[in-house]
DNA sequence: GCGATGCATGTTGGCGTTAACACGAACGGC
DNA sequence: GCCGTTCGTGTTAACGCCAACATGCATCGC
């Protein structure tokens, strides 16, 4: 038998006006009310003028879904990230949005709350499930390894922040690490300090790993003792734990913490205990954030150019979706040393 | 003339498999491959698991235009925001997209890097244009008045720390700012101070308005002389500079700082003109963020349940979305004060 | 006068998916 | 043996938009 259809109305939610709609109210073909949303030239301006018209009178709002479809594309780039209550990833997502906004895209963002490999893999689906042109990883914590994550196929993909499939052929941006704890390294050593003290991130985290062995690199290089590492977690809370310890070895003159707000920490319990910084103790802290200039003393630190860092991936993308460019390239983003007073010259003891 | 369509093939941009591919591999109608790619129930084993690996080899990812599109729904939150490198801006979104991503939608986000009327139309324009089946508007600004701003109509509206357009009648949910306010001044009279001093965000800022004026008024209510109002712009080096001034007024002995931010840059000013925290002048700010806990002394200040917020956001806007809820309700989350060691009883200078 | 050219507009088909329905087979109760 | 059920699967028709093509009407050069 053949299926006969109903004239009735199906059940459907209910939508706004369609193209079809303005068309008919304006007395023209869809395909001009077309053109005219598109602000698009071969249109009669009486007619134009008629369309925006009717457009107006029934609210008429461009179906992005169905445009999508039709164009085979969503101007929308999917953002997968660890912690955006980590300082230096929000601005890192604010670079982001601002730079994919200039180009005409828009972000999709699938936040992580824990960086378990579960957690990551439910991400990337939801986010391949959803309707986006390509893919940003922030996660700096470094899941290479694992088997559970794994890469949709099929979209471009820009990674920030980890090294976590370079090796799968994705081009990555990111900061110089080792360029920036180099310099804080060297400066404190230039000041004469016999050795540095370092506190550094998470160990899941790669761009801590990459602090932590430009720190132990500079050292060696100077032929200097190199100090056990000492491990916090990014909190201010964990600086200040690890700082009380620091504070109670009078060797101890130079600190290098891995981000600002551990050194803030570090800054705590020096005050704490009354040695002074940097009368006593130099540290130097890593991000520059907006506050480091505020803490007591001012912080000397190295600071990441996040706005670069995301007009690069963005630009990236951009060239990965629009021109089909996915060769998988590292760029790095200088970073840049700024002095202010919680670092001095070494005084003996 | 009847148009006869060619057999050729349309130039188009390159896609990956789709429904009927997998249906053609695997032997069955497209019907059965959503069936299946949905999980859902009605499907032999045996036939599933063909389906399932006929999906595998041709790398099936679900086109989420065409879905949205059949659907008339696309899973996922607009979010306007403004400046989300400030913290609290920051956090709001990760609580936004943490609630999000557990409800099943996904948030796209449109940044705006200015609060002029104009960016905020476009930000608008851009998401309304978008595939998007509310819209959350984190704009701290007021910016009510201005022509030029206008909500989109046809999709739900969930507004969040701003007073705009809730005459419009769209939902609300913020901090209680008053609230946050009074404890925050309570407490300094409560020490025995005399009176307390405000430094304000800036003017354009509604919840800085409202902080202001819940200050005010405990002074007045207590019968308490109420100083100047300090207008500062939410930054540290606005709070330092203003702190400065402050500084040089011995009569100043109580501070509340609109935010934590510009607390911490009071706290520099007092380091360095010598005067003691909480000695001779005691600080509370507002926010309490990650660090506060961390700034030397650790800051007095009112803690804002941001995540609260989020959740009660998208609470609302999916109740919005599927249940056509769009009762225009003002929500405002508690607050509470965390006591630490910035303030201290007032003492006879 | 006639074909050539350009311009504004209309017609058609189909992007990938799913809701609604159709249908045949297997089963069970009487 | 016949009439219901259920169950698994297939068929059809959109959803709203736009690329490609068709068409019809002026204008123009010769």
């Amino acid at each position: 038998m053949v299926h006969v259809p109903r004239p009735e109305r199906r059940a459907s939610p209910p939508r706004g006006a369609s193209l079809v709609d303005v068309a008919k109210l304006a007395g023209v073909s869809t395909q001009t009310v077309s053109r005219v949303s598109h602000g698009s030239e071969k249109v009669a301006p009486t007619t134009a003028e008629a369309v925006r018209a009717a457009m107006r009178t029934l609210e008429y709002r461009p179906n992005g879904a169905a445009r999508a479809l039709r164009r085979g594309s969503f101007r929308s780039i999917g953002v997968v990230m660890f912690a955006p209550d980590n300082i230096g990833t929000s601005m890192t997502l604010n670079a982001l949005s601002t730079e994919a906004a200039g180009r005409g895209y828009s972000l999709t963002l699938n936040a992580v709350q824990h960086p378990t490999a579960g957690e990551v893999s439910t991400a990337l689906s939801r986010i391949d499930a959803n309707a986006v042109d390509g893919l940003i990883v922030v996660l700096e914590e470094h899941l290479s390894g694992h088997p559970a994550v794994v890469l949709p196929d099929g979209v471009p993909i820009v990674v920030i922040d980890t090294e976590m499939s370079l090796r799968r052929g994705h081009p990555v941006v990111d900061t110089d690490q080792r360029m920036g704890a180099t310099q804080a390294t060297q400066h404190l050593l230039d000041l004469g300090h016999p050795t540095v003290w370092h506190i550094a991130g998470p160990e899941a985290s790669s761009s801590a790993l990459r602090r932590a062995e430009a720190w132990r690199a500079t050292l060696e290089r100077a032929g200097r003792t190199v100090p056990d590492l000492l491990r916090g977690d990014w909190s201010a809370d964990s600086g200040h734990r690890i700082g009380r310890e620091l504070a109670a070895d009078p060797e101890v003159t130079a600190i290098f913490a891995a981000n600002d707000q551990m050194a803030l920490g570090v800054l705590r319990a020096m005050h704490e205990v009354g040695r002074e910084v940097p009368g006593s103790v130099s540290i130097v802290g890593f991000d520059d954030t907006q506050d480091a200039a505020n803490y007591w003393p001012p912080l000397t630190t190295v600071h990441q150019h996040f706005d670069a860092v995301g007009r690069c991936a963005i630009d990236r993308m951009v060239r990965a979706i629009e021109a089909g460019d996915t060769s998988a390239v590292l760029e790095e983003v200088p970073t840049e040393l700024v002095i202010r007073a919680s670092t001095a010259p070494y005084r003996a003891v």
